[in-house]
DNA sequence: TTCAATATCGAACATTGTGTTCACTTTTGT
DNA sequence: ACAAAAGTGAACACAATGTTCGATATTGAA
């Protein structure tokens, strides 16, 4: 039983438009970027153009799948080194992970940014740190009166706020600076009381 | 020298076309909002409504510098009356406040709002709790390592996170108990190391 | 009450961007 | 080599924005 062959033409036409995508997105913002942008400069036809993607927030969510992939991929590589700790912070990979794209992460989560990205990202960072969380503690007292959905908000949405914070000033400190920081100032206080 | 009486037909055409935004967003969300819907809602010509307002952006920030009124009003009253203590909470007063108009709340805040206000409502809780702490505080150890802007950036999103929460489930708990749950979450720890 | 000023009306128009269609060409996997 | 699949691009339909302008209605002030 064989695979069968994609075919090249299908990823070499999505990877054009993705890329043309984000170039474009660096230059103008989300906002102002129109299909007929991207199809110029990805030089692609209209309707080839919508034989793939639903419309332009399609295509960018189809990139940011792609940057999710990017992470995964280095958040698994890291957990099978340090083999026996699973401890490994989860918001500290997040912070060098946008560091290592921090042009096109500012272009998108930074002020004037896409909001459609915002809330991806938003509700993927919440995903991320229920699976992490839920092993984790569980008998905390200090969390019993609180909704555990609140905390989890809490939490997902502080991350993102010290992360638009620091792309806005331009990385003033290290990953490990902010990643400090957002401990300091969200994750200790409700764990410890 | 004698004020210039205003002209009614002005103030009764904006008004209508304020009104029938709101409507509008409570019915089908802001985003679904047509410049058409608005005037065949509000009985106004087309171009009347581009002689008031830019466009339907431009309509809402007006609708929501009424509201920002409205609650400044309720500030300085509450203010008066207890003449001594201004330190009345500023967050519960954006609490109590945000209850007073859930429903159009929800609607501009809550999940598919109006990413616009919702920029504009961040930035406008940030320059009031800046204006309201600059007073108090300004020697506390624990703050002196973190940077200004990036503690009032945390205190405006912490605030805004517990809001959004709060009405996407309903309004489950009072605004006195919500208050206390961003006091406990997100400024105490700030404060008290 | 009169009246000049001005706000409103609304239909017609120009413009921009979206998304679809289809006959034709090119590329691909086997 | 060749059938199947993907790409092309011009032409279209459509939806919403924003402008123009002559006619009409309302207003504030005298």
């Amino acid at each position: 039983m064989k695979e069968k062959a994609p075919d090249r033409r299908i990823q070499r036409t999505q990877q054009q438009l993705r890329d043309a995508l984000e170039s474009l997105i660096l230059e103008k913002g989300y906002e102002a970027v129109t299909v007929q942008d991207i199809i110029d400069r990805a030089n692609v036809g209209r309707s080839t153009f919508y034989a793939h993607f639903w419309g332009k927030e399609n295509l960018l969510l189809s990139g940011f799948d792609n940057l999710k992939e990017l992470f995964e991929e280095r958040y698994h590589n890291i957990l099978a080194h340090k083999s026996g700790s699973n401890n490994m912070e989860l918001s500290l990979l997040f912070f060098q992970h946008t560091q290592s794209y921090h042009l096109l992460y500012k272009a998108l989560l930074g002020k004037g940014g896409s909001d459609l990205v915002i809330k991806q990202f938003q509700s993927y960072v919440t995903e991320q740190l229920r699976k992490h969380l839920e092993e984790g503690w569980g008998n905390n007292p200090n969390l019993k009166e609180i909704p555990q959905d609140l905390v989890i908000h809490f939490l997902s949405s502080s991350l993102l706020s010290l992360l638009t914070w620091w792309l806005d000033n331009d990385l003033p400190v290290s990953a490990e600076r902010i990643n400090q920081l957002y401990h300091q100032m969200a994750v200790e206080p409700l764990l410890q009381g």
